[in-house]
DNA sequence: GAAATTATATTGATATATCAATTATATTTG
DNA sequence: CAAATATAATTGATATATCAATATAATTTC
């Protein structure tokens, strides 16, 4: 039994890969902020850089389709780290604003998401690292042709 | 904004590749088989290579918990694809087996698996695929520990 | 060999994923 | 400008993810 990839694929290997590090990822944020997902926290990231960004175009950037950002939304919204108020150019858009709770919490993780990324590639050059990258690129590339 | 990689960490690419790959292998897969998953085609495909499997074992080779791997099952054995029968030896355990419709299912796959594969890993060297792996197993390594 | 520990799997609760259908608003077209 | 089309987001249904608690069986320990 092929035990470490039993597909054979580097595609196996890319999700293995994601896998254990969303695992260690959210162990260590965990530790810190209780009742949030790396999901949430990608997404807190992702509004802090960009303020006037739709749910549309948010979901896009974590991956997620627009009904499961809608839930995301509603969650984050009732544990107040976001505010959502009607877009007033665009009525059928929100704003997405995170709140000071929000900016906190962002605080509270940033230093344990800067630990995490340096373990997950501890030992690897910036040039693998950057192959690595471009492999990867290639071959969301060839995914989306 | 940075539009492909708002976090700017390999990482990022490395989860937007599998996304992506999912996205191109349940597309292709539901066009020969309505009512499957890509995850279910993996379970098939393991349960094929490796009848003896425990299902704690096959959670983990498809990298879900026990309690998904026990509904997945579930539904797999409701949709006959698959058989589950008390393990004589172990009583806590049980044998999972391929039906022949499970089977038939699998070959019909067989084909789309392969392309999906080849589709998502065109232009790909051997050398470049080889070095993805190994980038791939220090990054999984690195997040065990 | 009974009690304590460990292992396998299930169940319940809640969040998320995904697809299809729907609502509300904007935009385009004739 | 009204009708048709397109876009943003929501909702419903079902499957899956995850954690904690539980049930059952096997193994270990005394």
């Amino acid at each position: 039994m092929k035990l470490e990839n039993p597909t054979g694929t580097a595609l196996y290997s890319i999700e293995k890969a994601i896998k254990e590090y969303r695992k260690l990822a959210q162990k260590n944020i965990t530790k810190v902020v209780k009742d949030i997902t790396i999901d949430q926290c990608l997404v807190l990231i992702i509004l802090n850089d960009n303020q006037n960004i739709s749910q549309k175009e948010l979901a896009n950037l974590v991956f997620k389709d627009n009904a499961s950002i809608t839930r995301m939304i509603e969650l984050m919204v009732k544990k107040q780290y976001l505010n959502r108020t009607i877009h007033l150019e665009d009525r059928r858009k929100f704003n997405l604003e995170i709140t000071n709770k929000g900016i906190t919490t962002l605080e509270l993780m940033k230093p344990v998401i800067k630990i995490n990324r340096k373990t997950a590639l501890d030992g690897l050059s910036l040039e693998e690292i950057a192959l690595l990258n471009k492999t990867l690129n290639k071959i969301i590339a060839n995914c989306k042709k």
